[in-house]
DNA sequence: CGACATCTACGATACACATCGAACCTCTAT
DNA sequence: ATAGAGGTTCGATGTGTATCGTAGATGTCG
């Protein structure tokens, strides 16, 4: 039967990963919403990820974040699930992603011109 | 004389800046750079940050720093200083600029193909 | 076996942006 | 006032990459 049978995609070991690329990983808008959604759910086969882009797109960024170390996939069977690499994350870039997912979103306008009192 | 008269300039309040816009700004290997050296000197005029990219360019991403709420300048007679806003980025995002700052060099090759056991 | 579903790989396209050099601006000092 | 130092702005250029559609690879089900 073999359906249940299990096998980890390729992915980097944390210890060699800069902080910048994982930075820039989470930079795109689609892979930082992607971050967040298998934060909330846990873990997910790529298609079960409602996002704004087409498949190709978001296959696409999940190498990125795969390759950047923040996501490990799963083949089981037919599908791919993927999951955040929680524990690694925090061990390698302690406080990083509980800080990115716990950020509130902005209030108002997305970018104020001023904050003091010399605007010319 | 008139010299130690120092004006902000114009910046976001950090209310409303969105953590991707944040994220994207640290995501420039340059602007990381720029951000750890005002980390480590507490506050620097413009023209005194060592950069591989000439002045125009330093220029640009201390705009950009700035319009995401990262840094803070401030015109002191005709230099330009800039700081990191720290206290202010601690409230809005606690942990993120420490867990960023915080993180260690990688070890070795920057991306490994490999991490498991179940590669082909 | 053959049809279908899931996902990746491949080109191709378009847009964002990092970079530079030169011109310009604003203070300071002489 | 004149010159100079410190920074910014502008226009142009090149590269990286997000995106899409289609084709191909792998596994499941009838």
């Amino acid at each position: 039967m073999r359906m249940t049978e299990e096998t980890r995609l390729p992915q980097p070991d944390l210890a060699t990963v800069e902080i910048g690329t994982v930075l820039q990983a989470l930079a795109d808008p689609v892979r930082l919403q992607i971050v967040r959604l298998l934060d909330t759910v846990g873990e997910a086969p790529c298609g079960a990820l409602e996002l704004p882009v087409g498949r190709s797109t978001v296959s696409h960024h999940l190498r990125t974040l795969r390759e950047s170390g923040l996501v490990e996939t799963h083949l089981r069977g037919n599908t791919r699930v993927s999951r955040i690499r929680g524990e690694e994350l925090e061990r390698r870039f302690p406080g990083l992603l509980p800080s990115v997912l716990g950020a509130r979103p902005a209030a108002q306008g997305t970018a104020a011109a001023d904050g003091g009192e010399g605007e010319r």
